[in-house]
RNA sequence: CGGGGAGUAGCGCAGCCUGGUAGCGCAUCUGGUUUGGGACCAGAGGGUCGAAGGUUCAAAUCCUUUCUCCCCGACCA
């Protein structure tokens, strides 16, 4: 893409009113753009991000067996009154549709996909099953608020499961939490991500969040020395500090637990960027499904639900990896592999090299951002700096010449010269 | 929802206290000089001062109401 097409307009300053370290960025880098508070339009660098990570949500979801489907944001009273959910979330978005009829945006989906598993799921051979999607949520949040983290508006993957069995649930689940991981590892985040023991909310007594460390997080965590395999990965622990008090769970966690351990902890400030629950037959009973055992007696599936949120996490990133020029964003989630910049577009040898460079790239298969503009190349350095796309390669009037490209890296300023056609990876 | 701060040009801000022709920087447009770390000179366009009401000869400025945004707290399937 030519930087002079790009529908983006970077900016050096931001309102001294905007503290999000995350929404600065992002909008500085033309990434998003604020409609209101909690709510963002996504630009053409924003929303490649937020399609590549969603990209390997997918790709991990769908190698785990479950299967992607796609359920509406709008929904019917009716269906929130059987689980008695209409008063009780509220967080929930009530509007009114035609005939004066109650409506609601969605800001999660057992409602939805339990009755539509139910078109599916008969007899025990039909179980297990899991499917997901990637959709807008809405949440009527009091207070929206650090940009991508807490918005009214978002993106989140919701996985449902559906089991004969606890022990099948159960063996699931650890699947799913291994998938997240792996998630998080591909889009940079994985380093900082500690699987945490939380309380369920009104699914059940409790849950397991994946919480990223960040000063900027809202969740408070203490860490567990040391590590657990979870399916042949050593994972780190922790335990949100809504239950560090819950005596029980404590016991449950750590092992020869004596009361006051807790208390020896690190506490870790957080955000969370999933959270996984067992629902057991909350919703499966609610909404009347059943399957047939083999007895042929009707039986509820044991359900399981998985979300995490790809513009949280996108936000996240942002927040985390970042240094004081701009964005840094890993390679898997970045908009571009390669930043291209023609330092003197006015000069014809140059802009030969550039161009033909930009050729190469392009038919390499390689993703590359091209900046074209006859702008000055402070200017340039310092706008692709901000965008953060991991590779700069710098094409000037000296290198022009000598038929040498100069790579440098984002993350790490490392800078080398390279002839024509070849990559610094 | 409670407390605090802020709304003035596309963006970032000053002006308000002490009422009297609405300013600066960035961005944009024109011309010229520049070109390896957000260049320079000259010129130009762009404003219902968040909204409504009130006080006054006169309101961006004072008073009342209201909306929105940001922060802290509460809340957070």
């Amino acid at each position: 893409m030519r930087r002079s097409h790009l529908f983006l307009k970077t900016r050096k300053e931001i309102s001294k009113e905007e503290v999000s370290r995350n929404a600065q960025l992002l909008t500085r880098g033309s990434y998003v753009n604020q409609v209101m508070a909690g709510v963002y339009s996504y630009l053409p660098l924003g929303l490649r991000v937020l399609t590549k990570i969603e990209q390997i949500v997918r790709e991990e979801m769908n190698a785990i067996g479950s299967q992607e489907v796609l359920m509406p944001a709008l929904h019917p009273r009716e269906i929130w009154d059987v689980t008695g959910r209409w008063d009780k979330v509220d967080v929930l978005f009530k509007l009114k549709g035609a005939g004066d009829r109650d409506l609601a945006l969605g800001p999660t989906h057992e409602e939805v996909v339990t009755p539509l598993a139910s078109t599916v799921i008969n007899s025990y051979r039909d179980l297990p099953q899991a499917v997901y999607h990637i959709q807008t949520k809405f949440r009527n949040e009091a207070r929206a608020k650090s940009g991508l983290l807490r918005g009214r508006e978002f993106r989140m993957k919701d996985l449902y499961s559906f089991h004969t069995t606890q022990e099948d649930l159960d063996t699931f689940y650890d699947r799913v939490m291994a998938a997240y991981m792996k998630i998080y590892r591909r889009i940079g985040l994985g380093e900082r991500t500690l699987i945490t023991y939380a309380s369920g909310g009104v699914f059940s007594k409790y849950s397991h969040e994946f919480q990223t460390l960040t000063d900027s997080g809202e969740d408070v965590v203490y860490a567990i020395p040391g590590t657990t395999e979870v399916l042949g990965v050593q994972e780190r622990f922790a335990i949100n500090s809504e239950i560090i008090d819950d005596q029980e769970a404590l016991r449950g966690i750590l092992p020869n637990y004596q009361p006051g351990d807790e208390q020896k902890l690190v506490q870790h400030k957080t955000i969370e960027v999933g959270n996984i629950f067992k629902l057991g037959t909350r919703f499966s009973s609610a909404c009347g499904l059943t399957f047939a055992d083999k007895d042929g007696k009707p039986q509820h599936p044991i359900m399981g639900c998985y979300g995490i949120g790809p513009s949280r996490m996108m936000g996240t990133i942002a927040e985390i990896l970042s240094d004081e020029k701009g964005l840094i964003w890993p390679e898997e989630v970045a908009p571009y592999k390669v930043n291209l910049l023609n330092l003197k577009a006015s000069d014809a040898t140059t802009t030969q090299a550039a161009d033909a460079l930009y050729d190469t790239l392009q038919r390499a298969g390689v993703e590359v951002l091209y900046d074209d503009r006859d702008v000055s190349a402070g200017e340039k350095f310092a706008d692709a700096d901000l965008l953060g796309c991991p590779w700069q390669a710098v094409v000037g009037p000296k290198g022009a010449e000598k038929g040498v490209v100069e790579w440098a890296n984002r993350r790490t300023g490392a800078k080398q010269e390279l002839p024509v056609g070849q990559w610094p990876w």
